[in-house]
Parts: C-alpha cells; structure tokens; sequence
RNA sequence: GGGGGAUUAGCUCAGCUGGCUAGAGCACCUGCCUUGCACGCAGGGGGUCAAGAGUUCGAAUCUCUUAUCCUCCA
C-alpha cells in the first residue's frame, strides 16, 4: 500500500524532474523493503547460519576459490563447490583439514553444466550462484552428513519435517550397483520410510566428469505447495518430476567410487562426502518466496532496473512478460560480469573472457530490446551489488572501480556493434513477407557480432521469416571447424609405480635418478606426444605466467627432449615426443639451464617492475596478467590511463637502480596465507583454501610477493631492464612489456644501430626528429610542385595542340604523338583538349617504359556514331596490344613502338568512316 | 588455436561485378549575410585509398604476404 503510494508519487515527479529521480525511489524502497523481511531471515543471515553451523560441528570454514578457474584445462570457471578441493578426491594432494564448509561462488555458463539460456524464463537458474556445502575428505561419511543436514535444515532453519521428501540411489544393473540401503537406513533415524524414495542413476548418481570421483547421492526435496494443495496430491508423487513448488534443496554426495575411461568403477580406498545446497534457492524457501529473484538477493537489483527503465516489475513468467524475464537476465547477468572481473579475468575475445563478454551482451541486448535503454546501463547497478555481497566477498569491493570501469565500456562497445548491425539489416531492404536467408543471418552473427536472437526480434517485428534451417546448419559447420581443430584426445594414466611428484626445481636443475610415476598418450590434429609424471623433478610447470621449463630425459643411452613442461592441478607433466623403452628405469633429468636462468631475470624483473608501478603510480596497481618467458616479459595490471613517457622513465629507473642494489632473494616456501598478509605480501584473489604459499622478497620495504616461480639469487644478476612498450589492453587495464638482461642490451644495441643508420643517412644532424620532419615538409612541397608544373605542361601541349584539331562533317578530331611519360598526364592533357571543342574526338599516343600506349576520347554528343572502346579496340592492334576503358575514355597499351603511326592512321580511317 | 570481416580526408562513412581526373556529411579556413541553441549562403584547404608484392592496357576495387582492429567458434 505504502509502496504503491510512493510509485505514484514518484512517477509524477519523473514527469517533472525525468531520470535523475530514480536514485530517489530506489532508496525509498529499500527502506520499506528492510520494513516487509524484517521477520524473516535475511540472506545474510541465512549464509551466516551455515557457516556458524558447521564451524560448531568441528568444520573448518573456508573462503570461497575463485570463479575462473586457473591450471585445469577441463574447467574455465568453478561450477561447483568441489571444484577447489578436486585434488583431494583425486588423491593428488593431502588435506590438512578433513572437515570443511563454505560458501562457494559458482558459474554455470558453458560445458556439461550450462544454464545461460534457461536464466529468466524461470524463477530459479542462474548462471552465477553460490554454493553452500560441507566436505569430509576421508573423515565422516553417510551417516554423520546425514545427520549434520538433518539437523539444519530442521532445527536451525526450521524446515516442517513433513515437508521434506528424501530421494536416494536405486541401483543400477549395468554398473552392477545395488540400491542405497546404507542412506536409507541412516535416514530411517530422522525421518519416515514412505518419504525416502529411489530414483535410479539419472538423478541420484553424481559423477565429476566422464572420469574422476564419483559416487551415489542422496537429495532433500522440499514440498512448498499449501496445505491444501498438500493434501490433494501425496508430494511424493511430485519429488523429481520437474514441478516448480517441489524442489531439491541440497545434495549430499557419497564419493566411493573412481571412474576409469574404459567406463569401470573402482572402489576408492578413503571415501569423501561432498555436498551442495544451492543459497538463492535456499533463500527463496525460507523467506516464503515463489522464486529466488524475489528474494532479498535480487529484489534490489530488480528494482532498481524496474526504476531506471520507468517499468514494473510484475513477477510474471508468461512468455509475453518480456520485460520481467528481462529484469530477471539482467540482476542475474550482473552478478556473473561482476564476480569474474573481480577475479581478475576481463571480457576479451576468447577463453574465459569471450565467455563472459557473451554474458554481457546477452544482458545489454535485453536491456536494448525489452527495456528500451540504449545507453550503457550495468555498470550502475555495481553499487548496489557491492553493497549486498561486499562483505562476504572483499574482492567486489576491492575491485569495484575497476569492474564499473570494464563495464561500461564493454557496453559501449557492443551497443555500437549493435548499432553498425541494425545498420547493416536495414541496407538488406527487405520488405514483408520475406525471407532472410541463412547465410545472411549467420553471417551478421558470426562477422558482426549481431545476436541472433535480435535478428528473430527484428525479423518478426518487420514479418520477415528466418531461414533458420540454414542459419543452424552454418553455425554448426562452424563448430565443427573449429572442433576438428582442438581435437585433443588422451588415453588412461598408465601406472607404473605409486607416490606423489616432489618438485625439486628450486634448488637444482639436474637429477641422477628420477622414476616414471605414470604416463599418457595426448593427441591432436594428427600428432601424438606423451605426457610423463615423475616421482621427482626439476623442470617447472608452465604456471603463474611463468613458461615451462626445456630439457631433456635420459634413459640409459636414450636421450629424449622435453618439449614443454605443464601443469594439470597438482600434476606436473613433461610432454616427450617418444617414450623410453624402458619405462622402470632410472631416469636422469636435466633441465636447460640457460634458458631457466634467461627466464628468471625476466620473473625477477616482473616483481621488481611491479613494485615500481606502484611506487610510481599508485597502491591501485594490481596484477591483471604476467607472462613471462625467455624473451622478455608481459605484465598486465590496472590504471586508469595512459602511462606518461616521464613516469615510464622514473619506473625504468627505480628497477634499474634496485639491480644494482643487487638484493639478495628472500624466499620463504611455506608460509600461511595469514602470515604473508601480514608480512604485506601483495595478494591476489586467487589463493585456494589450504595453500601453503611461498613468499619471494626482494627488500621487506619494496617488493613481497606470493609466487611460485624461479627468481635469481640477487637482483644484480638481471644485469639491465628495458621497458619496451606500453599499450591499453583494456578499460582500466594497461600492458607493460620489457626485457632484461642479455635480450635488453641487444635490444639497445639493435636500436642504436638503426638511429645510427639514420643519422649517417641524414648527414648526423643535431636533432634527428626535426630533420626527418624537414624532409617531410620538402618532400610534399616538391611533389606539389611537381605536380603543378605537370599541369603547367599539359597546359603548354594543350594550347600547342588545339591548333591541330582537323574538321569533317561537323566533328573535330584530333591525332597526336606526344611526348609524356605519364600516363595520368596525357589523361589530363586530353580533358584540356577536350574542354575547347564540343563535338570532339582526340587520340594522343605516348611512349612509356619503352612500350607504346594509346587514349581516346570521345564527346558526349558522338557517342550515338562512334565510342571511345571500340575506337581503341580498332587500333590497338596496330601496336600488338589491347585495351578497353569507358566509353567516352579508354586507353590501351602495347609492345610496338614502330606502330604508332600506323595506330593513328588506322583511328583516322576509322573515324571517317563513321561520319 | 580455426573461420569471417574491416582498414578510403581530422571524425563518421559511400564508392556494386576493375575504367566517369577519389566522393558525401560533420569539422577546419576565407568571405558574405546575420547575431538565439547543429544558423544560412559562396568559395577553399585537406587523401601514398593500412604497408609491400603480383595480375592487367588500366587496381581503392582482383590475388598473395604483413600489420592493426572487429567478430564468431573452440
């Protein structure tokens, strides 16, 4: 009531004071918004309760990881609570915590788990979620996660136990998996035997992938309905069969087993639980809502849209609600754009960026057709965002300048490509009725960028029909392309002795007597390489920027090269193009030692740069991206404009001066998160939970950072530092590339070479840049000369010529050897003629290169008798050559000097012959 | 990584299957008319048609290479 009240009062105002007045309805909401949830928990408080729950439960509580994923080429972005703590499933690495909880930041937008286009038309997915979940990493299993799950959902959230609905696993012939009876008789302690059902491998067998952990689960459903639909229809009937009003809230996830790629399941020596319950759907049960956007998570999101837009928000789901589904994309949209930024990846045009850019746009394209707003608008709602997550998550707050900033010029961007789109299906003139092909479809989507769900919009808007057939077969050629492309196929680990891989690289760069762990053939486009693990090595894994290491791996006389060095989450795999014959045999490693020592001046460098920019420039200097090789090095990090010549010079000099200091490395390889942040290490977000860091120092008082790559052991050894270039990559985001050491000076040297070069050539002039910049000037003002006294000239043969015109019949025609070289100049010089005489025709022939050529022209008024084509064509032949052109203007050139004159006698008969 | 496209005046762009002495609008300069929200009128300057090679009588236009940007797919 009161709401409504206030909408009047304000949509009058905006009559009156027009769009400012926005930001004022919105705070008004809010305040009456606080008022209606006051009695319900809010979904702070319901994050707040999980964590609070199973840090009582003997849990430790963990910050989420990040939402792009680094170092698994089978993941670009978390989509899963477990994602973080894959490699304890897998075995690959240790826990030193067993029971664990938090709130996991989640995206669901491309492979196996892809929800971007069912966002909107529903009340529940997302594309960017968080996930709530506990974990026992071979601590308590199904019996206590159970009972932890029971507990809170009834007695901390104070769930109606005839409500809930259990389902677990029913068994399976073909895997030869009996029913769960195990869950079912823990369930049995809570709740009663006719609401826990079994459903069969589709819904309650979870696997990670088409390998890996995997295990039956167990899920809790929830009935939402009332009482009286209740009791109408047993929610039992419901569990599972896609009603809206009966879902699953939370999945607990027994891993038991591990699936091998021949398709078998083996048994796992320590089991793990997993769990997950999805947070906005958790909230829209407990704060009574019919769908999650109605919760506190989302509502001031949407009304803040409803208000910009001048729109209500109405809850519909009706496909012809196209202004609610998209309010709903665009706070769902935000979220996702949001979170990636601030973990550092930004919209680019592949990988995990070209993800998130189509997000972007998917978000700007609703807003463009569903809410008419045609100016970048997302970038406004990060202030809201900020304030109703930034505390559970510090990097939006962090990040938040940066994000507004990438924001709003991706939108600009892409609303010029859509303008440049509309543009384009405007020039295609297509009138009712008619029918845009697919190939013109596909090729607006796929060459300008031009969505082609807008394209259907505008389609039926104007009554056209797609070819859509067409449109699907071209993009699906498409795919295929680029598929057959990255094809990459692996075969199974092949084990050959068990253990975990030490790496050793820090501290020595040969080893005598290294042994195979397990190997793997990889294949694509044709070309097969193994992948080795070993038990022990010295070559480092391409990883924080860092390349990997070159080598070599000997095998009894066998000398086999490492061609690159990767890392897969805790593996680190060589990758040989042959493998040893003996695959138990010692191995001896080596590493390319001057190649290490070449990208070590560089990864030092990269840190000693760092520091300086913000000395230089500023704290808001943060890493964005850092390659870093044996060439030179790449670093990517936030400022917002461009870096002046003066402060490039005082960053190149603070690094080189921090050479010379030649500090020695500090560096300390274990060490809590917590402790580094308090030593002032520089943090990125991209530390998972249970890392043991390691701390490179140069100077407690200039440069600390977090790294896991090779340094040198002073910085004098990097010798000299040259910054390259510097260049926008971005919004708000600039690129630094340089060069150390040895690459540094013979860059130097190879530029002075070429300034001395130019010098000489310009008799070493005092200031180099104004000499070069005179010739310019002298240069243009000769060719204008030039081009002046070639008209002068032309001027001087037409005035000479005009008297040679002959008459016949009414026509003057003119029949000349001239002496230009030009053939641009004969074309005006007949243009000068011609201007004289009304009813003309002219013919000049000219030598050029030692080849012979031939112009005509023709008036306007002859054209009917006679064409200059034709003419040409005639007397061409005469000089062995041919030509064409206009039909009042053609030329034509030859290799018969001698037959000139006979071309000109040839044009005359020609044209009296005509007239 | 694999496709597609673009690059023409300071800016935004035309220039279709090779041939009308490279154009338009805006901006700029000069003059006139006027002084009110993109004033109007007349005139003018400004281009290695991204770079390089090739095909051709003739290339902004066709082919190849390179560079930069845009875009789709992986």
């Amino acid at each position: 009531m009161i709401t409504t009240k206030v909408m009047v009062f304000f949509n009058i105002s905006n009559l009156l004071y027009g769009k400012l007045i926005y930001i004022v309805r919105f705070y008004v909401y809010v305040i009456i918004n606080q008022y209606n949830i006051k009695n319900m928990m809010s979904s702070r408080e319901i994050r707040q309760a999980f964590l609070d729950f199973f840090r009582a439960n003997a849990h430790a509580v963990v910050p989420s990881a990040p939402i792009v994923v680094k170092n698994d080429p089978t993941l670009m972005f978390t989509n899963a609570g477990m994602n973080q703590f894959k490699d304890f499933f897998l075995g690959n690495r240790i826990p030193d915590q067993t029971r664990v909880a938090d709130t996991q930041k989640c995206l669901r937008v491309s492979g196996k788990h892809n929800d971007l286009e069912e966002v909107g038309t529903d009340g529940y997915h997302h594309t960017m979620f968080e996930m709530l979940g506990n974990w026992s990493f071979g601590d308590y299993f199904k019996e206590e996660a159970i009972a932890l799950a029971w507990k809170l959902l009834t007695e901390v959230y104070k769930l109606d136990p005839d409500r809930l609905y259990i389902s677990v696993f029913g068994g399976d012939e073909k895997e030869k998996l009996n029913p769960d009876t195990e869950a079912v008789n823990y369930w049995k302690k809570w709740i009663k035997e006719e609401r826990i059902l079994f459903f069969n491998k589709k819904d309650n067998f979870w696997e990670m992938g088409d390998t890996g952990p995997c295990g039956p689960c167990s899920e809790i459903h929830v009935d939402l309905r009332s009482d009286e639909q209740r009791s109408k229809v047993d929610g039992a009937t419901l569990v599972n069969a896609g009603t809206p009003e009966l879902i699953e809230i939370w999945n607990l996830v027994f891993i038991q087993y591990q699936r091998k790629a021949n398709g078998e399941l083996e048994e796992l020596p320590s089991k793990h639980i997993d769990t997950g319950m999805g947070f906005e759907r958790l909230a829209m049960v407990l704060q009574n809502k019919k769908a999650s956007y109605d919760t506190d998570i989302f509502s001031p999101l949407i009304h803040f849209i409803s208000s910009f837009s001048q729109i209500e928000y109405t809850s519909s789901y009706l496909p012809s609600a196209k202004s609610d589904m998209a309010m709903r994309v665009i706070s769902d949209h935000i979220r996702a754009i949001a979170f990636t930024i601030a973990d550092g990846s930004i919209p680019s045009n592949t990988g995990a960026g070209y993800v998130i850019r189509r997000i972007l746009r998917r978000a700007v394209r609703y807003y463009f057709s569903y809410l008419n707003i045609k100016e970048p608008f997302l970038y406004r709602l990060i202030p809201i965002l900020v304030d109703s997550m930034g505390s559970t998550f510090p990097e939006l707050v962090s990040e938040q300048n940066l994000i507004v900033k990438v924001i709003q010029e991706e939108e600009n961007s892409f609303l010029q490509t859509l303008e440049s789109g509309l543009k384009r299906l405007d020039s295609l003139q297509m009138n009712k009725n008619s029918v845009l092909s697919g190939k013109v479809a596909f090729e607006l989507y796929d060459t300008f960028g031009f969505p082609i769900d807008l394209t259907r919009l505008i389609a039926s808007e104007n009554e056209w029909t797609i070819d859509e057939e067409g449109f699907q077969s071209a993009l699906l050629q498409q795919k295929e392309r680029s598929r057959a492309d990255a094809k990459k196929e692996y075969s199974d680990w092949i084990s050959i002795s068990d253990g975990q891989t030490k790496f050793v690289g820090y501290d020595t760069l040969e080893l005598k007597s290294a042994k195979i762990l397990r190997y793997r053939e990889a294949s694509s486009k044709g070309k097969t390489v193994y992948q080795i693990v070993l038990n022990e090595t010295a070559f480092y894994p391409e990883g924080g920027g860092q390349v990997g290491d070159l080598g070599s791996l000997s095998v009894g006389d066998q000398l086999i090269p490492v061609i690159n060095t990767v890392k897969e989450n805790d593996l680190i795999i060589h990758i040989v193009e042959k493998l040893p014959t003996d695959l138990s045999a010692e191995v001896f490693i080596k590493v390319d030692g001057y190649r290490r020592s070449l990208i070590e001046n560089n990864h030092s460098s990269t840190h000693l740069l760092h520091a300086a920019l913000r000395k230089v420039l500023g704290n808001h200097v943060a890493q964005k991206g850092s390659l870093v090789n044996d060439q030179y090095l790449r670093f990517d990090f936030s400022h917002f404009q461009k870096i002046s010549q003066d402060e490039l010079k005082q960053i190149e000099e603070l690094v080189n001066y921090k050479i010379r200091q030649n500090i020695p490395k500090q560096e300390d390889r274990a060490v809590p998160i917590e402790k580094a942040k308090q030593a002032g290490a520089m943090m990125l977000f991209g530390e998972k939970y249970g890392d043991q860091v390691r701390m490179i120092t140069f100077d407690p008082e200039y440069s600390i950072e977090l790294c896991g790559g090779c340094h040198v052991e002073a910085t004098g050894d990097i010798g000299f530092f040259k910054i390259i270039s510097e260049s926008s990559i971005a919004a708000g985001i600039r690129r630094i590339e340089a060069m150390s050491s040895v690459a540094a000076e013979r860059y130097i040297a190879d530029q002075e070479l070429e300034l001395n070069q130019a010098k000489e050539l310009l008799k070493n002039p005092k200031n180099i840049a104004v000499a070069i910049k005179d010739l310019q000037e002298q240069n243009k003002r000769l060719e204008k000369e030039l081009e002046e006294m070639k008209l002068a000239q032309a001027n001087h043969l037409a005035a000479q010529l005009e008297s040679s015109f002959q008459s016949y019949n009414g026509i003057n025609y003119l029949l000349a050897k001239v002496d230009l070289v030009d053939a641009k100049l004969v074309k005006t010089l007949i243009y000068q003629l011609a201007k004289s005489q009304t009813k003309s025709i002219v013919m000049l022939a000219n030598e050029s290169n030692g080849k012979p050529m031939i112009h005509a022209y023709v008036s306007d008024l002859l054209l009917d008798k006679i064409n200059a084509i034709d003419l040409i064509k005639h007397c061409s032949v005469a000089i062995e050559g041919s030509g064409g052109g206009q039909k009042f203007y053609a030329t034509a050139g030859g290799k018969k000097l001698a037959g000139i004159k006979a071309a000109l006698e040839e044009a005359q008969a020609f044209i009296l012959k005509q007239f």
